[in-house]
DNA sequence: TATTGTTATACTCTATAACTATA
DNA sequence: TATAGTTATAGAGTATAACAATA
């Protein structure tokens, strides 16, 4: 069939998978993007990446969230969270909570100062990606992005069985 | 025009602009896929990251590289390459040697043990992102790559004039 | 006993800058 | 004076494990 001829034909690209190249490619994209984004993120606002994300996350739950939670959504280990929170609270964007009856549970949400840092920090931050992304087209953007979803299900789903992320008991 | 209409309708996900949701994203993915990567790496090779990364770029030089060109391959500064080709080193996966008339030049190639450990963790290592891309089917893996490869280009020219990487002088 | 979060530890990576030795 | 690497330093991230308080 020639549906066969075309798969053997592209099947070995040279040797490396191209589930390799892939991964190659997307981790020095990546490493690049995130070197510049970080540096910038330093030099302008005194932040890092990690802390630019944690406080992304807060910054959708006006109601804050409990720290468990935010370590699921920023795969931060439960022990690493606390010295990341630790630290945005000492700069004042951040406050620790513990708001219901049971007193195990704490509760991490943005400052007044924190949610006006964190609106300007986005809206620059956004700008550099858009510039750094002159050149690609916005029908491209949108399928690179449902690839990186179906990506990213694809991985989730074939995680070592019956574990999701770092150790942490 | 059709063509506009098309345009306007799909512009405004809502409210963030869709180069932001694209990189926040890769971002997640990467950080999905790497954690997994250098968690197996460690466990199983007492390996790192960006060791792999130093490791691959040799394993592609028989006759080794210079530790600048080591440096912008795999974007550690110059300073960094020292500490971690030293840690290799003394692993025995790598040697240091000064091959020419210039003594102040560097290069760093895989001892015979290295490029056969080496061998064994990229064996290793493509079967894990096979398996964690089982989903996803081969005309959108090369489109992904394609794809990236034209994003890296767009940060490439966009990353701020002048420069390109973090400093070291 | 299980859960939530904290503390402790050890190591690697990262960024910057000053320094040495060659050229 | 410029180049190739090294050293030094400071800080943050990362993974693990043991621990305390609460349920």
């Amino acid at each position: 069939m020639a549906a066969d001829l075309e798969t053997i034909a592209d099947d070995k690209p040279e040797g490396t998978k191209q589930e390799l190249r892939l991964w190659l490619q997307m981790l020095s994209t990546t490493k690049l993007i995130s070197q510049e984004i970080r540096r910038r993120l330093r030099s302008e606002f005194g932040a890092t990446l990690p802390q630019f994300d944690l406080l992304a996350q807060l910054y959708r739950e006006p109601d804050g969230l409990r720290l468990g939670e935010l370590s699921k959504r920023t795969m931060v280990t439960n022990g690493n969270i606390t010295g990341l929170v630790e630290r945005l609270e000492a700069d004042g964007l951040v406050r620790r909570e513990t708001p219901g009856a049971d007193r195990r549970v704490t509760v991490a949400r943005l400052t007044d100062t924190g949610r006006e840092a964190f609106a300007r920090m986005a809206l620059v931050h956004e700008n550099w990606l858009c510039d750094m992304m002159k050149d690609i087209d916005s029908a491209m953007i949108r399928t690179l992005f449902a690839e990186m979803e179906t990506l990213k299900k694809s991985v989730r789903n074939h995680l070592s069985e019956g574990e999701a992320g770092p150790a942490d008991r």
